[in-house]
DNA sequence: CTAAGTGCAAATGTTTTGCAGAATC
DNA sequence: GATTCTGCAAAACATTTGCACTTAG
């Protein structure tokens, strides 16, 4: 069992836990399958949206693409065309949406989990918990439902949010 | 403890379990307390939505008001303002987004419950299980969080999409 | 009376789409 | 070489907003 963060023996360089085969290389496959093809533009978004394990919604990941790669960009339309490709393939998923967007993140190479959503300074706290799925899969046998996916967003104040700026007496505003 | 559907002893013609007030009241008491006032738009609003238990987008409740109430109509922007205002006064809640639109439901004299969405025929099942908000009310105290509520959608098939149609064996299209 | 609410039409902002040229297999 | 992609600009769509008129308290 497997708990590092380094790479491990695989098909690729990048390759972390529970990867069979590295991203770019599964979502060939994917769209080798549907007799459709790999691109240029298409390797720039996968290997964007797996050099780190962020959040991120269409218009904060055209950012990182304008910025990161030397002014190589991609389309705002590919980009859409392609994050849609990327949750069929199952690389991505939507896991909330915020401000009328929807956020994404890795759905491959990374065990399942849902979110604490702070409502306030709009972080994403990210936790894992078996027994909710038990009882998932417990409802869906009872109904004969077959589940295929989940999302579960929990609303509320995460920690700093919750008490007023207590630990920084010092410059008050006294008016 | 109450499981009957009948209206209980309560301030109002219409105040099934669980509620103190009329939904009406309750509409006209939180408006009050922030300076707003009750017109008939918004009883109308109000009484349409809690005339029966079901799911609604912003259109649906308009084609409902449009048709039930003898052509009286309420402006689309009147249904936007009063839903947001709704949602604030705890009245209703977003429960899951199909289609690009939000889906509504009540969230006041009714108990707590999830959904199971049919990507096939896009039914929403409720269920209710306790143990859920458990396990989230232990992981958020552990993270310091407050809950203020959640939304959990479980997307699938539902049981009769699951199968295809095998119990139709009549008429067989032999092309 | 005065502040708040409504309806209308126009605006917003994200995501989608039609099409001509570019690129993959 | 044919089919699939891309980028662009325009479209689509649900939702929001500005404004003049209406209405509740």
């Amino acid at each position: 069992m497997t708990v590092a963060t380094a790479p491990e023996a695989a098909s690729d360089s990048l390759t972390p836990i529970g990867m069979a085969v590295a991203p770019l290389e599964r979502y060939r496959e994917f769209l080798a399958s549907k007799g459709q093809r790999m691109t240029s533009e298409r390797t720039i978004i996968v290997e964007e949206i797996f050099s780190t394990h962020e959040h991120f919604d269409a218009d904060e990941l055209i950012a990182r693409l304008t910025r990161v790669r030397g002014g190589r960009r991609v389309s705002r339309s590919t980009i859409y065309r392609n994050l849609s490709l990327l949750e069929e393939a199952g690389l991505i998923r939507k896991v909330v949406r915020k401000d009328d967007r929807e956020i994404f993140e890795h759905d491959y190479g990374y065990p399942k989990h849902d979110h604490l959503v702070c409502r306030q300074c709009g972080n994403l706290i990210e936790f894992h918990n078996e027994a909710i799925n038990e009882v998932l899969v417990e409802i869906a046998r009872q109904r004969g439902f077959r589940i295929e996916g989940h999302r579960l967003e929990v609303q509320g104040l995460c920690d700093s949010c919750c008490r007023p700026p207590q630990s920084r007496p010092k410059k008050l505003n006294l008016l």
